[in-house]
DNA sequence: GTCTATAAATAGATAGAC
DNA sequence: GTCTATCTATTTATAGAC
């Protein structure tokens, strides 16, 4: 089923796989050390030449294939929101109920937030800063998120199914618990270690369809 | 006067406020400048003479106060949830409705997360390095709050007002929207410098009451 | 209690060989 | 494309004067 016939390779230009050299991509292996360290210690506390050395590589191929540690980082904020976006988008024009789609709206987050194990501490690392090392690309990749959170409620709104939410507070209760569960798992275990049993027994499609009924309870329901 | 009969008197024995010098606390100074270092820039992103010059101070009060850098650190996350833990525990033994209760335990989140701004940051950036911060007195803080939250669950269920909902779902659907509104001020105003109007446009009041609603329809409604 | 001075390691970034 | 070597600034932490 071709939903998505044409939307994405932007980070190959296609041509040149397997050139004549071994190296099975540099470029690639920085930007996956770089997402493990910003995610271990935060933008200011991670180091170019640990990212380096962790990739098997020196720490000028950095300065080779980008123009900073920060253009480092800013260039995975926007892969992450890139990636969020895209799959987001893909949900509001499908003719599906608005229920499905809040429900295939928290699946879209679960998703990403899995694929790549930094995304959710990055982002609560960078919630944490106050936004500074978004640029102008990622901001418009998160407003991408938010206005087809609204165009979904607003249609369940228009069709009675929903009751009018500011879509910016059934944002916080989709992402927020999902973030903190994904990003949880280093915590919980921590916590069982320090004596807490089951603090840990969750299974993701339980946590998934928990948020998913809460989100569509608190649009279905009547207010108290 | 047998000078041996104390020799230290560690950080304040509670007399002596106001002394002959100017010196206001440089302890409380370190702590206060130490919270705000670590919220903005993670701990391993954070510099202890930063952390002095904010506070008015030296490098080496650092180390005359405390052991450490991680120590310091260690010392305001325990701070930080001894708080919680305190407010969250004086709700439970009241003889109060399990609805309220649950109502009081969002309430007594937000105030803590108001009177402290470096909370929600810093217990992000906890989350996002695994906890490896944390020690026993913290861990136990925690195991406070998330068994006290149980224990308000299981009243309601006892009592047929409740649907059994694990207790750490419940959390996270308070906790992950809470530190989520409170921690995003910044990016909220860069959302919407960068073009995304309505985006910082909620009181606290609105927000504190939507997720108590979002709470307790999630315990009271009838499963889906 | 508060400071200066400094040790020893590491930070981000650049020059230039191959 | 990948490296070594290096500059300069900054890091945590300690010694010791006052």
């Amino acid at each position: 089923m071709p939903q998505s016939a044409v939307v994405k390779m932007p980070p190959r230009p296609a041509v040149r796989r397997r050139q004549a050299d071994r190296s099975a991509g540099s470029r690639d292996r920085l930007v996956a050390a770089a997402a493990a360290e910003f995610a271990a210690r935060g933008f200011a506390g991670a180091s170019v030449d640990r990212i380096a050395r962790t990739a098997r590589l020196n720490k000028a191929m950095i300065y080779y294939h980008f123009t900073s540690k920060a253009a480092l980082y800013r260039e995975i904020l926007q892969d992450m929101f890139a990636a969020v976006a895209r799959r987001v988008a893909a949900i509001a024009p499908s003719p599906a109920d608005p229920a499905d789609k809040i429900r295939a709206f928290v699946e879209a987050i679960a998703v990403e937030a899995e694929a790549r194990p930094h995304f959710p501490p990055i982002w609560f690392r960078e919630i944490a800063e106050g936004g500074a090392h978004l640029d102008a690309a990622t901001v418009a990749h998160i407003a991408t998120v938010l206005k087809t959170l609204g165009a979904i409620v607003k249609e369940g709104v228009d069709a009675n199914r929903f009751r009018p939410v500011k879509p910016l507070l059934v944002h916080s209760g989709i992402v927020g618990p999902l973030l903190l569960y994904f990003a949880s798992a280093g915590i919980r275990r921590r916590l069982e270690r320090g004596g807490m049993r089951g603090a840990g027994s969750f299974t993701r499609d339980e946590v998934v369809a928990h948020i998913q009924r809460v989100a569509l309870n608190t649009l279905e329901g009547q207010p108290s």
